[in-house]
DNA sequence: GCAGGAACTGCAAACGTTTGTATGACAACT
DNA sequence: AGTTGTCATACAAACGTTTGCAGTTCCTGC
């Protein structure tokens, strides 16, 4: 391990000739003696091969810091190690991952992937109207499988490319009958158990706040629009573009408009709810006296605000794990279902509590 | 274009028998009478086919939805168009790529990256004593090149990594003479600029809260530490671990150690930076009223904290923006030289302000 | 002493591209 | 008309592995 030369054995410097950089198998194999072939199962650790030749060639490798070139052993074994992760930017225009929910699942992902050996590929998709976004990651011999990361608008194109492609697994909704796997969160539970946590603490006009053309932001819409019919009070919706720099004006315009009613904020993420809070802190009403506002995610930073927001919690590290794990069941060739995990209500300084 | 059927050219059903999937060059060098070398120019757009040929073949592909092998493609062409992204996770255990620091320059490297063509391969590495971590992903022939995340504790490393491997950038700190290319803040500068903030504000006993450990950190606790020195006011080192849930225990047992003395809390980073806003609130201790606080990074996320955080400022998307440039300057074997860029002082409610 | 296995190792054929060179056709110039 | 040149395409050699198959050696049991 520790010196090298000095030993005498080693032709580190000066032995037959000038051996240059060992680059390939046929290198090593030469200087070992032995076939590419052999040398290809002694580093693999096979045990089709002498122990001893093994260790030989083994040190060797290590020696002279060979490393066998990747491309070739995935083209040959199609087999490449890697998973796509991707992250489709649908309808918003705004082309940033820096979205923090994203973040932080991609963060969970990651740790999952490398943890079973993957690497990870991440692609940033910005859907074009046709499937290619997709097929081009996946058709491409590049990924073994592919995780995504949402499912914005692109619902069909997923469940289209998914009718022919297994090893897929998208973070989003599960709606009856839909053919490609996917872990998520009840959305529409999420959105009631919102409302009503409002309402049962004493909220008499909510309003919504998030652009409900995604999927799943649009079932949390509906589960609070049913929580609030159901128990008579009034909802309104206002739509919220998540480009952040924009997101503070519109809130800010929005408050300004429903100015007085309102008692009762439900935010389509916690990124929309802490910009709502400090609006509010702006325009100088009280949270959660004048003001009770909602969150849905439960991010690391939703404990951090001040008030600590009250949410919704996704199990974010959870569904990653369950995501990894579906993947891994169908790139084995055997069936994976959806999941649709129970969200959970964490009640902190936001809302009046119960 | 529209249609394709009905045409009477083309062979989309019964032809010549049962055309299987088209996967190869070669399949579709069958389907229009020509040669696997013709196709492949043809698709990558090259001149030296017939305009007429090349139409027609690209034709063909986007019917049969076919797309070249990457990992033969990229055997044979030596190139990747993949860039390692690596995170070191260095003398932390915690297992973690979820640091929002790295998330933020994660976020615009792979959006920096992703608009110039390239994809984006996420490793987290675990440094084991021995230079293998790095050289596993720059010797394999995966990446064209790598950008590095921070330096962690694994300066000699890169530096030895670097003297024989060229297309690498780090995001850190540049030592005079270093041979790889570093893009980062001016520690020293930033710290200094802390201290001196607060002192300036009427601060008279100082407290750094930070792992010194890592490079960058170190020197912000330097430039603090001198600033302080020449004012002559009094600065002690609280070591705070970024594993998040010691994070809280230890700024708590700090806070009740130093209690009444300290006036002023210089943070290693923002997220350290809300934890003892937290913190304090708790105690009872008013913002910037008995403490002042001021952190370091500027992340999105500082401005919403209540009060909102004065910071450091790093200029993360520039800097991402400097990787990328230089990493691609470097992949065509010209010099790329290291960028130290200056923080600013960024006054929100945290500080009493100038 | 010999057949029948084990246990290793070598050989060579893939994997699916890209690309340098050769070939053929055809136009243009002398 | 012969030569030169251009253009379009075919041919075939890499790229560096993995792996099925076929040897080779050596041992075991009869």
């Amino acid at each position: 391990m520790g010196h090298e030369n000095g030993g005498g054995s080693n032709n580190s410097s000066g032995d037959s000739g000038a051996t240059g950089p060992v680059r390939t198998l046929a290198d090593l194999a030469r200087l070992a003696g032995v076939s590419t072939g052999t040398v290809s199962r002694a580093l693999a650790g096979k045990s089709l091969v002498n122990a001893e030749t093994r260790e030989r060639i083994q040190a060797l490798a290590r020696e002279h810091g060979f490393r066998p070139n990747q491309m070739a052993s995935k083209l040959r074994s199609k087999r490449t190690g890697v998973i796509g992760v991707v992250i489709p930017l649908g309808h918003e225009k705004r082309q940033h991952i820096s979205d923090p929910f994203f973040l932080t699942l991609l963060g969970w992902l990651a740790d999952e992937l490398t943890e079973s050996g993957y690497d990870v590929m991440l692609s940033r998709a910005i859907p074009d109207g046709t499937s290619d976004w997709l097929e081009r990651i996946t058709g491409s011999g590049m990924v073994d499988g592919v995780l995504l990361i949402g499912q914005s608008d692109q619902f069909e194109v997923i469940e289209a490319v998914a009718s022919h492609y297994r090893p897929l697994v998208a973070w989003g909704a599960y709606r009856e009958g839909q053919v490609h796997c996917a872990v998520g969160t009840d959305n529409i539970a999420g959105g009631r158990i919102a409302a009503e946590h409002l309402i049962a603490s004493g909220a008499r006009s909510l309003a919504f706040m998030g652009e409900t053309k995604g999927i799943e932001i649009n079932e949390r819409w509906r589960g609070a629009e049913a929580a609030a019919q159901e128990a008579g009070v009034p909802i309104m919706r206002i739509p919220i573009s998540l480009a952040s720099d924009d997101m503070a004006r519109q809130i800010a315009e929005a408050a300004q408009a429903a100015n007085r009613e309102l008692d009762g904020i439900i935010a389509a993420s916690d990124l929309i709810a802490m910009n709502v809070l400090r609006c509010l802190h702006e325009k100088g009403r009280a949270v959660p006296g004048d003001v009770q506002v909602i969150g849905f995610d439960d991010l690391p930073l939703a404990s951090m605000t001040m008030p600590p927001l009250t949410t919704i919690r996704q199990e974010i590290a959870g569904g990653a794990k369950a995501m990894v794990e579906k993947l891994k069941a169908l790139l084995e060739g055997n069936p994976a279902e959806s999941m649709k995990m129970a969200p959970r209500l964490v009640v902190r300084g936001t809302t009046k509590g119960a």
